[in-house]
DNA sequence: CCGTATCCAAGCGGATACTG
DNA sequence: CAGTATCCGCTTGGATACGG
């Protein structure tokens, strides 16, 4: 990659490769999830994630942020409120969030993929 | 990370974070959907993702295979001859694929010619 | 043709401490 | 409450060489 001027190489069937790229990451899809049913404050995901760290939440809710997927709301308040939000692209995704949650329901249905009934 | 005599999993939207770990990796998604018109052999996925190695091929196939979403049928011949096909598990993911590529046309629209769903 | 093996760089992600 | 900043290990993934 030391050619500023050329970029990657594309691969055509992209899109889908895109929007697995907006998703990825170890913690966004489920903050979408979440945030599908409502808006949510900081420490209200954070708790919803048991695991997470302020950095991790942090960052994955400014990427998911810069990829227009949610909305963050500042309140200027002495205890700082802020609100974070579908935004009206980011809920478009419900369906594949919504299909990808029936999907693991019905194959993996929270159990290891033991066998395959061929 | 499986601790089943712990209590605590209240992450339990986990089914689409079990799926997205699935069809997570760098080439995974593209070759599901490669993998969706029929049966490719290795040369002939490799040829389909431009940028890919050797050594990450091999790898995300594998990967795939032990997640029981493709099969891998090894022909004792020479020269060798391997084929790659979805299993029925993978074949299921059909609507997930097929949803984001169509979000990632709709949404983020690069310049994508139309030489791809074939 | 279909891989393995080895080396190595980049960055993701965790732990902790500090701030407005 | 809602972050930033720093350090650091681990994994991901790329380049290359070799093997059956």
């Amino acid at each position: 990659m030391a050619d500023p001027a050329h970029k990657d190489a594309p691969c055509m069937p992209c899109s889908v490769e895109a929007t697995l790229n907006l998703i990825d990451g170890k913690w966004k899809i489920v903050i979408l999830y979440k945030l599908l049913k409502g808006t949510l404050r900081f420490n209200e995901i954070r708790r919803l994630l048991p695991g997470v760290t302020q950095r991790m939440l942090t960052n994955q809710l400014r990427e998911l942020e810069a990829d227009g997927l949610i909305t963050r709301t500042v309140y200027a308040q002495v205890p700082p409120r802020v609100e974070y939000n579908l935004s009206e692209l980011g809920r478009s995704l419900e369906p594949i969030l919504m299909a990808m949650k029936a999907w693991g329901d019905a194959n993996l249905n929270r159990s290891l993929p033991a066998a395959e009934a061929a």
